[in-house]
DNA sequence: GACAGATGCATAGCTGAGCTATGTATAGTA
DNA sequence: TACTATACATAGCTCAGCTATGCATCTGTC
């Protein structure tokens, strides 16, 4: 058997590529998990939407499929079954008749707030063994890895 | 703009919860731009299949469909892709003429070697501008969720 | 100010991953 | 031996996401 990179702790890593493709792996593993604890129904893609949204504020749909990373007939569906349920608005965009502004609505920021927290339920048994400084690594973590895919990360990818 | 949770460095998060649903959120973001940045064509699920293999060695077809997470036929057919190429070899159980012990094969794990590489390649340049301590912060964090996701995982859904 | 090309979103149709339900063969057991 | 449980295979479905394309509107050039 060989347990090189996946075994347990304090793995030493020569080289940045090792480290996050471990990360997507160990993500990746996580987002299963927590899909099949939730018994999630709502697609990714359709949370990422409305994490965008709830991050950047109302934006174009093709903005909002950038964003979200997925592409453009893909995020007018995402949007046309969000606008069904309510979670967001379609404003018509003043300068431009072709676009709109999709917008959070209430019932989607609701919505939001209880997947984090269903997701937050289901995860959070495995690692109640975490102390407090463990905790604020992978805290630290997160925010670390939010910047540096916030924006820029748009462009490294077939820019725009 | 609410720009709570999304925004930038050193957000305080009052509950475990919280800083899980932003760890799912963002890293579901980074495997986008992964996905996006290699064009990969193979599917997650054979990755985290390819992965358990290298991590735990070979094993049957039920439980690799556990540990990678996806039913017993998605694993039937993932198993029968990978055989094909021959990525993985199977093995008749000597104990039971029903079972097969699946082995990750040289191609195998060639092929993840690449994987890894290809995808550290394409999210490196991301992570540019992170000194030292900031790498260790995430390559420390990565080991945790090794911990937390690894055996104990498998319990807390549904348990097998 | 009219036409050409570019741009924003919608529609059509396809592919592929993953699921449930079920079938088939072998194990275990009374 | 027969009955149930288990391991994998097969059938068929659903749904997300894609590319290609259509339609409407905007923008720039002559």
């Amino acid at each position: 058997m060989n347990n090189e990179i996946t075994s347990t702790s304090t793995a030493t890593r020569s080289e940045l590529s090792e480290l996050l493709s471990d990360l997507v792996s160990v993500t990746n593993r996580l987002t299963r998990i927590a899909a099949q604890a939730t018994g999630e129904s709502t697609s990714p893609a359709t949370w990422r939407t409305l994490s965008v949204l709830s991050s950047f504020g109302p934006m174009r749909l093709g903005e909002l499929a950038k964003q979200s990373r997925v592409s453009q007939p893909t995020m007018t569906k995402i949007v046309a079954n969000l606008n069904e349920v309510e979670w967001i608005r379609r404003i018509a965009d003043v300068d431009d008749a072709r676009a709109w502004q999709i917008a959070l609505a209430p019932k989607g920021i609701k919505a939001l707030d209880e997947w984090r927290d269903r997701l937050g339920s289901a995860l959070a048994p495995l690692f109640t063994d975490l102390d407090h400084e463990e905790i604020d690594v992978i805290s630290r973590a997160v925010d670390l890895l939010h910047e540096c895919t916030d924006v820029r990360a748009a462009d490294v990818v077939k820019a725009a």
